[in-house]
DNA sequence: ACTGGATCCTGATCGC
DNA sequence: TGCGATCAGGATCCAG
């Protein structure tokens, strides 16, 4: 379920329970994900102080004093803090004890990762990501320059690490429809003017989703709840056949690069 | 160098 | 109610 927002939410939300907090106890019990769980995770893990919790992209950073988790949590991943004598459920791949409360790591389809950041894996694939979308860094100048010479859909360029981070499925067609851009329209036939106004919806949309996630921050202690910003109108994503809310044509669906995408015809060109 | 497509895995949902 | 088919919010890898 994580894209962005959700990813900054786990953040957020987590982040006061374990800064300051040492592991106390740290238990593997499933270390199959997309790459396994270190051999060594639990043993360097045990005992280390939290210093930080934070995102990149779509990874969530957890750094100690001698050490730094990389995770991802694919399409199905959650961290979740509850009490230590709560019942493990299938697929709780990791559970560690920090302070009176247990930290579980839970990824049912296993498309997730939990890794050193000094691996050389985790190395990998840091260093192939572009710009934080939220960052001066990216501007529709910045896209219009990244896609000169690029024939593929524009949803599928602004889903692309290299170019910017953390637009997911449900935002790429959100942000699309937002800035009147048709999702099939090849990136390198989109004017300087149109992709500032893209990466300006981008922005907004994300920014509107973390503070909507940020609304059950409590909901991580209890393990209960899912995020808010599911409940959050969502203009052309998962509605087709619906009537668009601007114009009233129906929203249209169409695979692009793989996946579902939701645009209105009349709206985006 | 780019691009589209296959791929990893389980669970929820839908049609029969 | 049961069962198989289909699809899912990601992103890497590979063939053309």
């Amino acid at each position: 379920m994580p894209e962005l927002p959700e990813v900054e939410t786990t953040a957020r939300g987590i982040a006061p329970f374990l800064v300051g907090q040492s592991f106390i106890s740290v238990r593997v019990n499933q270390p199959s994900l997309r790459w396994p769980i270190p051999a060594d995770f639990s043993r360097r893990l045990l005992n280390e102080s939290c210093l930080s919790v934070s995102r990149r992209a779509k990874y969530l950073l957890i750094e100690t004093e001698n050490t730094q988790i990389l995770s991802h949590l694919g399409m199905s991943g959650s961290f979740r803090l509850v009490s230590p004598n709560t019942p493990l459920k299938i697929h709780d791949h990791v559970q560690m004890r920090i302070g009176d409360l247990e930290l579980r790591y839970h990824d049912p389809r296993r498309f997730g990762c939990l890794l050193w950041a000094d691996s050389d894996r985790a190395r990998q694939l840091i260093s192939q990501l572009g710009p934080e979308p939220l960052s001066d860094a990216f501007s529709g100048s910045w896209l219009y320059e990244q896609s000169r010479r690029r024939s593929l859909a524009v949803k599928s360029f602004i889903m692309t690490n290299a170019v910017v981070v953390g637009v997911g499925n449900i935002y790429a067609s959100e942000s699309l429809f937002l800035s009147g851009i048709h999702p099939s329209r090849a990136a390198n036939r989109i004017s300087k003017d149109r992709y500032g106004v893209l990466a300006e919806e981008i922005k907004k949309v994300l920014a509107r989703a973390i503070e909507s996630g940020g609304t059950t921050l409590r909901d991580f202690v209890n393990g209960q709840g899912e995020p808010g910003y599911f409940q959050q109108t969502l203009s052309v994503y998962g509605r087709n056949g619906e009537r668009c809310r601007q114009c009233e044509e129906p929203i249209q669906s169409r695979v692009i690069g793989g996946r579902n995408s939701y645009f209105c015809r009349q709206c985006q060109r």
